[in-house]
RNA sequence: GGGCGCAUAGCUCAGCUGGUUCAGAGCAUCUGCCUUACAAGCAGAGGGUCCGCGGUUCGAACCCGUGUGCGCCCA
């Protein structure tokens, strides 16, 4: 908005409040649609129907409302606060408009008599001589035995002769400085907290223009940086200053003039955070509220036990202004217009003000966020007090999905403002996503330019891609790193699966053709593995981890489905039995399903030429599949099959034989293997079941289970040996550790008897191997 | 200065109440493949002092203490 101003050649200091805020409303309406935009394109699921905003004119008179309520039950006061003057601009500054900067400045030791003494003396350092004369006090650790005897005693300013108090306060630091602090309650935040814990006296000694006012009583008039210098020459003059030293410290600066900017006491509008809070707080730690992940319960407990009174007042333009009004004597009135500030001035104070002036600033944004749960529905329940039924029927909602930095203004708030107005929280859940970074883990930020632009990225890699490499990098709570390279996934994802889709809808169908052995296998395992895949993924939602479940679709699509299914099914040439066929669509629309909230535009798309749909129906409206009982030994029996595939493949390019050459494979004793699939993918003329071990073959075990195959001279007989000395020696190794657990009598005594079962059964497995490998050994 | 959190493979992260061969996943890397869905791909492989030190325990990536390095919030 300022930058379109500077677009613009215009200066706010020369546009009037109306001006201003027609200026603002057009950056609204450009920049507010262009965010809408950007989440129609990223595919976002939303009731486009019910956008709001919360500057709208109900919303706007929902926020008085409860500025008003608030005001009237005593919650809302007005009280002192620092804020940031501009003395050259001579208008209050909001931090956003402060810029800080490193400064090299000096610090001063200057020497302050002690009250009816002859030359004793505290020393104090500071870096601002010219507002000793508003000291109100020397303040030490109660801690420091420096000073114990001097406490209660009182200090001597320079130049001026005035006594003042000699207090200890825990916060004063022991090292900074001398470990005496002049305390200037007018002038810096801390030093007015010390001040009001010790009841001194605040004297302003700065004009609005950052000259020095009649209560410094000297220098009157100068400007502040000049009486510093002044003041510091008269303090060495006249022996107080008793040294300086080159000093770096953080000094705001005005974006709008470059002065340096003045802390300032000026009186805000607060709200009494005590009672208002602790619904908020109750209901978080008993998990009414649920914080995902739940690590940010301990940072918000620590928030909202030390939080401090909220000030609602800004010294901004844009905004909801604040609906207060102030008579010339100071009375303050609440009312959305004049005749209604009026009429309560009336009744208030019984009788009628000379004017009424509406106070000049407007409400912390957060003000008007904290009641989005229930405003978005029903602006008027604060006024009425009676939720209509649209907001009695959405409210309280199931999750939240916002930023962790949010967690304390907007979260935290919206629970007090629910609990405050409905009695009830506004929402179960509350999921915390990361903050997109750089791949250097740096903000995304405009200055840096490293903040890639949507609706670019959709354009070159596809909604679905740039909505999965996101979620790929996201676990719950974590920010997020940005790297092109996990779009570029998104996209290869996207690919397999249309290519998959390729595949299924190429083949020539003969519906009377019957399945043959691996086809079947592979069919009754998947239907397993689906509902296995989808019990992990019930249960990665349910404790929302979104990175996981994309995951475990990323695996169950492209490893299940594309690697393993679809090529146990693959017809080696002519006909695709219907049947089989017919299973393998009813999977691709499951997964479609499944994989839908991640990649909307595409699975809608196969989805519809998976098979004609009704006229209207869509996949983002169908049911979303839910996870049946599944045979859990059938999947591990189809897990012992792959790795039997893998072997025998591994074992043949071990010694570079072509995976098109088949061969037999022999197993000892009993094999769980799905034959019909290990023998197609791993090309097998034959599967044998032997009793002892084939003459010169190379061997691998899975499981109970020893495998072998005969590679013929290809193998080096040495190698082999080599191989499995290798292995003998890691399993030995193996049971002895095992073995000296169980002879340790305190294992087997404090461990619990499942545990000892364990190793137990995990020696005998060990040893039985011992005794395979031996075997084969010996035959070498 | 106060509070909260983090440190595991080259990178991003899993690892539930300490106990299976528990050290894992994805990406990246390396090797071999243009095998009629896909080279944006296929088939394999390698890779870690679980930040250092000390303690508790039969047993520690996990619990406790301490040091170091990072991040966030408040001041």
């Amino acid at each position: 908005m300022v930058t379109m101003l500077k677009e613009k050649g215009i200066e706010k200091s020369t546009l009037s409040r109306e001006e201003f805020l027609s200026y603002a409303w057009e950056w609204k309406e450009k920049y507010g649609g262009i965010i809408l935009d950007q989440l129609k394109k990223l595919g976002a699921s939303c009731d486009w129907d019910r956008t709001r905003f919360t500057m709208e004119p109900e919303l706007y008179d929902a926020v008085q409302d409860v500025f008003i309520d608030l005001f009237e039950k005593g919650k809302i006061y007005r009280g002192i606060r620092m804020v940031n003057w501009d003395p050259q601009g001579q208008t209050a500054l909001s931090d956003d408009e402060v810029n800080h900067k490193e400064v090299q400045s000096k610090l001063y030791y200057i020497q302050y008599p002690l009250e009816g003494t002859e030359g004793e003396f505290v020393t104090i350092a500071t870096v601002r001589p010219e507002t000793i004369m508003a000291d109100a006090a020397i303040c030490v650790n109660p801690a420091d035995e420096r000073y114990t005897h001097l406490i209660g005693k009182n200090a001597i300013i320079p130049l001026i002769n005035k006594a003042i108090p000699i207090i200890a306060d825990e916060y004063v630091s022991l090292d900074f400085g001398t470990g005496c602090l002049k305390v200037t309650p007018a002038h810096d935040i801390n030093d007015y907290e010390i001040g009001m814990r010790h009841n001194l006296p605040v004297i302003d000694l700065l004009n609005d223009n950052g000259t020095l006012n009649e209560k410094a009583q000297i220098y009157v008039g100068e400007d502040r940086f000049v009486a510093r210098k002044k003041i510091a020459k008269e303090l060495e003059a006249k022996g107080y200053l008793q040294k300086t030293e080159d000093y770096k410290s953080n000094i705001g600066f005005s974006e709008r003039t470059d002065a340096v900017v003045e802390p300032r006491l000026s009186l805000q509008w607060f709200l009494s955070m005590r009672d208002i809070t602790k619904p908020a707080l109750v209901n978080v730690l008993n998990d009414q509220i649920q914080l995902h992940p739940p690590k940010f319960k301990n940072m918000y407990r620590s928030w909202m036990e030390n939080v401090k009174d909220w000030c609602i007042s800004r010294q901004l333009w844009w905004g909801h202004r604040i609906p207060a009004w102030y008579c010339p004597e100071g009375k303050v009135a609440v009312g959305k217009t004049e005749d209604q500030a009026f009429e309560y001035y009336q009744k208030k104070y019984g009788k009628e003000p000379v004017s009424l002036t509406q106070d000049e600033d407007v409400l912390d944004t957060w003000f008007s966020s904290w009641l989005w749960p229930m405003s978005v529905f029903d602006p008027k329940v604060f006024a009425s007090g009676k939720p209509n039924e649209e907001l009695k029927y959405y409210y309280p909602t199931n999750d939240l999905v916002t930023a962790p930095e949010i967690l304390y203004f907007w979260v935290a708030r919206m629970a007090m403002a629910g609990y405050e107005y409905l009695d009830e929280k506004p929402f179960t859940n509350v999921y915390l996503t990361g903050i997109v970074r750089d791949k250097l883990g740096r903000k995304m930020s405009k200055s840096l330019g490293n903040s890639p632009d949507p609706l670019i990225l959709i354009k070159e890699f596809g909604a679905d891609a740039v909505r999965t490499g996101m979620l790929f990098s996201s676990p719950a709570g974590n920010d997020l790193l940005y790297d092109e390279k996990l779009i570029e996934q998104g996209r290869n994802f996207a690919n397999k699966i249309w290519n998959a889709f390729r595949l299924l809808s190429g083949w020539e169908v003969n519906m009377a053709l019957p399945a043959d052995a691996s086809q079947q296998e592979a069919v009754d395992w998947f239907g397993h593995r689906l509902n296995a895949a989808m019990e992990e993924l019930e249960k990665a939602f349910a404790d929302f981890r979104i990175a996981d479940a994309l995951m475990i679709l990323y695996k169950l699509i492209w490893d299940d489905y594309c690697s393993w299914y679809l090529e146990a099914i693959k017809p080696f040439e002519g006909k695709m039995s219907g049947e089989i066929y017919e299973k393998s669509r009813v999977y691709f629309d499951s997964l479609l399903r499944l994989l839908h909230p991640f990649m909307p535009f595409l699975t809608e798309e196969l989805w519809h030429l998976l098979e004609e749909r009704k006229k209207g129906e869509s996949l983002a409206q169908a049911s979303y599949p839910s996870a049946l009982a599944f045979n859990s030994e059938f999947v591990e029996r189809f897990e012992h099959s792959k790795l039997t595939v893998t072997s025998v493949r591994n074992l043949r390019s071990q010694v570079g034989m072509s995976p098109k050459e088949s061969l037999v494979l022999y197993f000892s004793g009993k094999s769980p293997c799905l034959l019909g699939i290990v023998g197609k993918l791993a090309n097998l003329s034959e599967i044998l079941s032997v009793e002892v071990a084939p003459e010169s073959a190379s061997s691998f075990r899975i499981g109970q289970t020893e495998y072998y195959l005969q590679l013929g001279d290809r193998v080096n007989p040495e190698e082999e040996k080599e191989k499995l000395n290798k292995e003998l020696a890691y399993q030995q190794g193996f049971l002895k550790s095992v073995q000296a657990k169980l002879n340790n009598e305190r294992f087997v005594g404090s461990a619990p008897a499942q545990v000892v079962e364990r190793e137990k059964a995990k020696m005998a497995d060990a040893e039985s191997k011992i005794e395979a490998i031996q075997l084969q050994l010996n035959k070498l």
